[in-house]
DNA sequence: TCATCGCTTTGATCTAGATCAATGTGAATG
DNA sequence: CATTCACATTGATCTAGATCAAAGCGATGA
């Protein structure tokens, strides 16, 4: 028998993984794939918790807000990431497409009886869950204790990390190639600083030949040992 | 049949709740009970995570630190609280006693195959832990986008959520007493200011009649609205 | 009762990063 | 191929918060 998910692109990355063929048909009937085009909000900070969904394509951002318009990003979201808040009533912060994207939905408390049915896949969410935390409290060391040149060296790690093109490797070197896909706003929003701070770091990364910037959105990682010194102590 | 679980102090908030009598019998047997004394660390930062545990009494930080010394407190730990990373090899965070404490300690591969065999304390784990997340996540946008007196404030409302003492609520009014479990130093740690900045910004609060400093350790809150003003728009 | 010690507060100054203000750049459009 | 528009960079200045440096407590203990 053939479910969607068997074409689905991120089957075996996402929670979903966690599932056999027969559970694979019982979750796929709760499902349904919706497009979001860049810029448009899946979830709004305060909303009742009704969806959650796992990223299939694009990229999404996770942020919360002043009432005066000050905005932090809390995540970015790529696919076979898992959105929103299950077993809980509120969504506290707000997700929202960062390009074209796709995603597989289910209602909130279709999803939560699923998922306490289906012991492998509470544990898959709880891993990821976990991991999630990890990450998280590794960046408020950095928003709360970094400088401008260590959280713009962290940042570019660990994008170079997430991103990274294998195919762009120079073989033996450690150059590492990326694209980032968001501008300097959002990088900014990322590292709790201000577009000109995070601007002025670039250039003085690329005057001291650590990066070289192609252009505004690629970034090639020249002097790895260096950037790492950076981030860790801000000395170059 | 009588298990030290049966005592414990902890037993109904603390995620062995999920476990019915025969179970408790079982991890019983897979704990125990250990005093640490204040300032003494249960997990350093890096080390491979070989225990989990609950807290019963006393307090801890979760701190993450720079090789200079920079250090941030990520999160705080009361009765009830869990400690420690399961179902992962690594401990990226240090936990350390604020005051004497007892903890019931776990070793973390006993503690992953007794969770993974009981999905109900496996799903008060996920909710503790998505719960936790939500906490973390808001903090990142203090960390990363308030300023001075809106960390003070909202610092001086969440602590007086968690250690309100309803005992010295004047009947009516919206006055709130409570004692800070640790001194201004931790303060600063934990909003990613130094101490001098915490010290004056605690001044002018009390300068501005919004709370009263009856002794270091001690806060009142006079003026609830106003401090809810403050924590969200940085004005008086 | 008065030293001592570990905080906390207060004051003076400095600076990293914000803010304000042009200027540059490159992709999209008529 | 100019024109525009959305970003990015660069420069000049300002300021919130850090840093440096003295005092104030308020416990502890001789």
């Amino acid at each position: 028998m053939m479910t969607s998910c068997d074409q689905c692109v991120v089957k075996n990355k996402a929670i979903c993984s966690a599932l056999d063929p027969d559970e694979l048909i019982a979750i796929n009937r709760l499902s349904r794939k919706v497009s979001i085009k860049a810029g448009q909000a899946l979830i709004w900070e305060g909303d009742d918790s009704l969806i959650v969904a796992n990223v299939v394509e694009g990229a999404f951002k996770l942020t919360s807000s002043l009432e005066d318009g000050r905005e932090q990003i809390i995540g970015l979201l790529y696919p076979s990431d898992f959105v929103g808040r299950p077993f809980g009533d509120k969504n506290e912060f707000s997700v929202t497409a960062l390009a074209d994207s796709k995603v597989c939905i289910f209602s909130r408390s279709d999803f939560d009886h699923f998922v306490r049915e289906h012991p492998d896949l509470e544990h898959k969410l709880l891993q990821r869950t976990l991991a999630e935390l990890d990450r998280v409290r590794r960046s408020m060391l950095m928003l709360g204790r970094k400088t401008a040149a260590e959280r713009v060296a962290s940042f570019l790690l660990e994008m170079s990390e997430r991103l990274a093109d294998a195919s762009c490797s120079v073989v033996g070197g450690n150059v590492s190639n990326f694209a980032l896909p968001f501008g300097r706003q959002q990088v900014a929003d990322i590292l709790g600083l201000t577009i000109e701070t995070v601007s002025r770091q670039m250039t003085q990364l690329k005057k001291n030949e650590v990066i070289a910037l192609p252009d505004h959105r690629n970034v090639q990682i020249l002097d790895t040992p260096r950037l790492l010194n950076i981030a860790n102590t801000g000395s170059a």
